[in-house]
RNA sequence: GGUUUCUUGGCCGAGUGGCUAGGCAGCGGUCUGCAAAACCGUGUACGGCGGUUCGAAUCCGCCAGAAACCUCCA
């Protein structure tokens, strides 16, 4: 059994097992991530790799690494169905069916999908390339490939041979398969006659007439196959060997594989040293995905505006109900199982800032230093942030029983606490504290409420019991929450719900 | 059909040979004019049937159910 004491171990994709995190260069990590195709709106879905890497690249850089994070922009070359040749890029077919120019498409939906990330509290990478914008790159890769023998052309498009590549490498090695299975299992479709096995995948597709997204090259005028644009990328950036590459589960077969195919094809060696996935989110038991028609865009669940949604969920709920998994189980969405992440979200949170006055004794009655490592052993075993979390909620109770005074807690101790209460839960976790009334009415809305509030406490010295209870009804009525505490009245705007009619 | 994985208390989710994660809900209590909120306390659950073992939710086998990949997907 691993035991975990200061190392960093990870899960391997490629050995199936937990690894040592040692990297390449001392002090230095190259993580490529794939990132999105911009052709619609960002959905629940990728929040999970988008998070699940942020926590990973956060937590490098809190190792003291320093960190190249490299996620790219799939901008072309994506197309609806790989396997018929009849398939669309669907960056063009968007285009085309909202009359505007691809490019239009690609930057709308890349503005959002950084908006939606920012929202998340999910760190930029270090370098964002983007496919269209390394076309020269791909072309070169291709040649290599060619040169290689590991490809061919035909009729204007570029192949690449899986099965000359298997004589030599193991194509399948990541996925767990092995060529024969995949013979066995491939479906025979029409319209292959361009390749000379249904398995072989484009490296460069030759465009038809009226495809408009297409480059010069000295095959055809066409677009790079979708698989390149990750090897392509990676390479140029992080180099001919690199730590880690991350991305969704889904993309293990054909994506990942695909891409060790062409990386050693054209290097003649392997670029990823530790492959990570992070596993799907479902709803109902089931994947949540385009084509089955249950997607949830993220801008309807911070809205709440979707048939299935009971109410609006903020982007912080959102992340901490993504950490509250591991990231290779599957997570099964519900709205009682957001709820239930607002709620413990929220009392995490109250519990930092109830670290900022907390009384101090001469002696602790608390032992921080054990909460504390177990905390990072957690972190340390492949990142997993749910039993991180869930050390977490027991320095949540210690917090609260020294501010109760059943627990005490000296100087120093409370020092060390604070200080890792804040690196865990806002640096390597990224969560932060969300507030309900800064939007730009905030300040009169803000007067207004506070008037209220003063009346009512007038009415409440006075024993106007009915006044009082009518004031924090009405305000309760148009979404206003309010709290009596000993410290005086806590008020907040309630987070949004759809108004009945709505929901039907 | 092939490959792989999963099945944990009302819900979500960790764990993975003995030391009963955690959150939410529920229940009890503290607080409060009342309430809400908050806080404290509280639950021995691991699909079924066999086997291995001193001991299994954890390993093995069979059965049942579900999912993922094999086709675009995060």
């Amino acid at each position: 059994m691993l035991t975990v004491n200061n190392d960093f171990v990870i899960f391997n994709t490629l050995s199936r097992t937990k690894e040592v995190f040692k990297p390449l260069v001392e002090g230095k990590v190259g993580l490529y991530v794939c990132g999105p195709t911009v052709y619609s709106d960002s959905h629940l879905g990728h929040a999970r790799p988008n998070i699940t890497f942020d926590l990973l690249y956060r937590y490098l850089m809190y190792l003291g690494y320093k960190v190249r994070y490299v996620r790219n922009i799939t901008d072309v070359g994506h197309l609806e169905d790989e396997v018929e040749e009849t398939g669309e890029d669907k960056i063009s077919k968007k285009a085309r069916l909202e009359q505007v120019e691809p490019m239009e498409v690609v930057q709308k939906y890349m503005n959002s999908f950084h908006q939606n990330m920012e929202q998340l509290n999910v760190l930029p990478p270090s370098i964002e390339p983007r496919a269209s914008g390394h076309i020269i790159e791909q072309q070169l890769m291709i040649e290599s490939i060619l040169k290689n023998g590991y490809g061919y052309e035909s009729n204007g498009s570029v192949y690449f041979d899986v099965e000359k590549f298997n004589q030599k490498f193991d194509y399948g090695k990541l996925s767990g398969r092995n060529l024969e299975d995949i013979i066995a299992n491939t479906r025979q479709l029409d319209g292959q006659v361009e390749k000379k096995n249904s398995f072989d995948f484009a490296l460069w597709k030759k465009a038809a007439p009226e495809h408009i997204m297409r480059w010069p090259s000295k095959w055809s005028d066409g677009f790079p196959g979708w698989h390149l644009e990750c090897s392509a990328m990676s390479t140029k950036y992080l180099g001919e060997q690199f730590d880690i590459h991350g991305g969704g589960m889904d993309l293990t077969f054909p994506h990942h594989e695909c891409e060790i195919a062409q990386s050693t094809a054209s290097l003649g060696h392997e670029t990823v040293r530790y492959w990570m996935h992070n596993n799907m989110i479902t709803i109902d038991g089931q994947k949540m995905a385009r084509s089955l028609g249950n997607f949830i865009t993220l801008q309807e669940l911070f809205t709440g505006n979707h048939p299935i949604l009971k109410q609006a969920y903020s982007p912080m709920t959102i992340r901490f109900f993504i950490l509250q998994a591991h990231y290779r189980s599957t997570i099964d969405f519900s709205n009682e199982a957001l709820q239930a992440s607002e709620k413990g979200l929220e009392r995490l949170m109250n519990a930092v800032k109830t670290l900022e006055d907390l009384h101090v004794s001469e002696k602790s009655s608390v032992d921080v230093a054990s909460f504390k490592e177990k905390c990072f052993d957690a972190l340390n075993d492949d990142l997993n942030s749910p039993v991180a979390i869930a050390h977490l909620f027991d320095g949540v109770r210690m917090i609260n029983s020294i501010k109760a005074g059943t627990e005490k807690i000296s100087e120093s101790d409370l020092k060390v606490l604070k200080s890792f209460f804040h690196t865990v839960v806002f640096d390597i976790l990224g969560l932060k504290p969300e507030s309900a009334t800064d939007s730009g009415e905030s300040e009169i809305l803000k007067g207004a409420v506070e008037l209220l509030i003063k009346l009512r406490n007038d009415a409440k010295a006075n024993k106007d019991w009915a006044t009082s209870d009518k004031i924090r009804n009405e305000l309760n009525a148009i979404g206003i929450e309010m709290k009596d505490t000993k410290d005086g009245v806590e008020w907040k705007k309630a987070s949004p719900r759809p108004s009945p009619k709505e929901r039907e």
